[in-house]
DNA sequence: GCCGTTTTCGGCCCGACTGTTTTCAGTCG
């Protein structure tokens, strides 16, 4: 998947050189897209070209479309490298700085002659930037301050991170006196897997009181800006708050305008614009007249543009708002529908419990069934279980389960997907098993043609049943490996087997467009937390979220399933 | 540069905050 990034890479870059150069707006806005949806892609868009079907990825039409072929024929864009030489280089760095955009930078550089951020960070300092045309004092220091904040990296953080964050500065906000309704936005409340900024959205009847209050928070760090309806702020280290706002009646437009995602909201906009409204952050209009058509809800607003509800998870203007026109959006899961935990480790291998606790954890839960999903005997770090001991926990399963009405614990393993694609158990052993669930633990940096086939003819033996963590990235630690997820896919309908939506918060693989992807392919998923302690247990709603953003509903995922019916759709021919 | 149950050409979301300005451009989300 190189040539996704490579290439999403350089339409954002042309769309950044576009920007500098001044030219026109929605040519630039246009290669931003095709970079966004370039990125997001599961497939390798070399395998697209090849089968001509480029143009039907969204926003790549013909020029953009001969763009992509001609880098996947030479490794180069023409066109870019002839723009490259257009520009100076640093002025792409400098508009990554919080406060500089295009006009900002052309100005320093053609003036002062920038050749670097650090030199820009020394002019600063050294005030010579204030008697440039519309540069102050005021402005000096904010590009101090926005150098500042590159330089510590404004990094991404998991959204378990980011989502007890969230929930504390609501806590303090709660306490503020004429706040109504408070509500986490942004990318939050879309549930994405990592988050950047945490924006929150106020409804109140006296704006400016809450903004005063917010500002002096104890746990603010820096104001960065404090206007009468909305304000931004650094918190704790170094993550950026952005509140907003409204009055009552405006919940559910402001609501929709902070959620995003920024696509959703320009589309959504589009199509209001068409059937004569208006729609902004106080609520939908008429056009023409001006009058108020609603906007205390997000419903009503969708309802108007003749919408049904469309779930914050699904907002990236990936389809939803034209399968929303066809009234065919899927009606995703919810952490209710989970019955049961389908990938949990004890202290047999590399987990912190026994078995009876963690049944007993499990139903104090109210879940049905768990998975007891030990290592194999390969995987020696995690105490990886020899034939006999795992022969004997199927035994102590077996007697445990005697004393449970309306919960059973199931049998199983995560076997070792080995080198050359056979597993680390006999046939003989999985077929003790009342579910089998096989990973790759080694081999990385293999061939994607080889770790596709290892996980394809691990799909083809007769008892497993589901593969856990395909594509092994770590979160922020390591990248996903190479794989054929179209062959995969394809695998995994025919063979019956499940793959894993792993509720492990550096995990979440498959990740939310894998999903998505997969959920095309027809075939059936499985949640499981990957659990190592009995809090874990907790993780299973990081699961349910990459699940919804899958489009995935209760149907498609085994755990939803009592455990009978549960076997029985496992089960293979 | 993309895109089409009003269009193959003429559109392309909408508004807040800041700083430097005397009425607005630049930046951001």
């Amino acid at each position: 998947m190189t040539n996704n990034i490579e290439i999403a890479k350089i339409f954002s870059d042309i769309a950044d050189i576009l920007e500098i150069k001044s030219e026109n707006q929605f040519r630039i806005r246009a290669y931003r897209r095709a970079a966004q949806n370039i990125e997001g892609l599961t497939e390798d868009v070399a395998d697209i070209t090849n089968r001509e079907e480029l143009l039907r990825i969204p926003g790549i039409g013909k020029d953009l479309a001969e763009k992509i072929a001609e880098f996947i024929d030479t490794g180069k864009i023409r066109f870019f490298e002839k723009l490259k030489r257009e520009v100076p280089k640093v002025s792409l760095e400098l508009i990554t700085i919080p406060g500089i955009g295009p006009k900002t930078a052309k100005i320093l550089i053609k003036q002062l002659k920038i050749k670097s951020i650090r030199e820009l960070e020394k002019r600063a300092k050294a005030h010579k930037l204030a008697t440039l045309p519309g540069i102050r004092r005021k402005t000096e220091e904010n590009i101090l301050r926005g150098i500042q904040i590159i330089n510590k990296g404004r990094e991404r953080m998991p959204l378990g991170v980011a989502l007890p964050l969230a929930e504390e500065i609501i806590s303090h906000l709660t306490k503020t006196p004429g706040t109504k309704q408070i509500a986490a936005c942004g990318s939050l409340r879309r549930q994405k897997e990592t988050i950047r900024d945490i924006d929150i959205l106020v409804t109140s009847r006296n704006p400016k009181k809450v903004m005063d209050a917010f500002v002096k928070l104890p746990l603010i760090r820096e104001v960065l800006a404090h206007g009468s309806t909305k304000s931004s702020a650094i918190v704790k280290e170094s993550t950026q708050v952005d509140i907003r706002v409204v009055k009552p009646r405006s919940f559910g437009a402001a609501l929709m305008y902070f959620t995003g995602s920024k696509e959703h909201n320009i589309h959504i906009r589009e199509l209001a614009a068409k059937k004569g409204f208006k729609i902004n952050e106080y609520g939908i209009f008429n056009a023409k007249t001006h009058k108020r058509l609603g906007g205390n809800t997000e419903e009503q607003i969708y309802k108007i543009l003749g919408l049904g509800f469309v779930p914050p998870e699904l907002r990236e203007d990936a389809g939803e708002i034209e399968t929303a026109k066809k009234d065919k959006l899927p009606k995703l899961i919810g952490l209710n529908d989970i019955r049961g935990d389908l990938h949990v480790h004890t202290k047999a291998s590399d987990g912190s419990n026994s078995i009876d606790e963690l049944a007993e954890a499990a139903m104090k839960k109210g879940y049905e069934y768990i998975v007891i999903s030990d290592h194999s005997k390969t995987l020696r770090v995690a105490g990886g279980l020899q034939e006999r001991e795992l022969l004997n926990q199927i035994k102590a399963i077996k007697k445990i389960n005697k004393r449970f009405r309306g919960f059973r614990i199931l049998a199983g393993t995560e076997v070792d997907i080995i080198n050359d694609g056979s597993l680390d158990f006999d046939d003989k052993i999985l077929a003790q098993l009342d579910i089998v669930i096989a990973a790759i633990h080694t081999g990385f940096k293999q061939s994607k043609e080889k770790l596709t086939m290892r996980i394809v003819k691990a799909m083809q033996n007769k008892y497993v049943n589901i593969v856990s963590h395909l594509t092994g990235r770590l979160i922020g630690a390591r990248e996903p490996y190479p794989l054929n997820l179209e062959e995969i896919f394809r695998a995994a309908k025919e063979t019956n087997t499940a793959l894993e939506i792993s509720a492990y918060p550096q995990r979440l693989d498959l990740n939310d467009t894998n999903s998505k992807k997969a959920r095309e392919s027809g075939i059936m998923f499985s949640l499981g937390t990957d659990l190592h302690a009995i809090e874990h247990f907790e993780n299973m709603r990081y699961g349910v979220s990459v699940a919804r953003r899958g489009w995935l509903e209760k149907k498609d995922i085994l755990n939803t399933y009592p455990a009978a019916q549960l076997l029985r759709k496992i089960k293979k021919n």
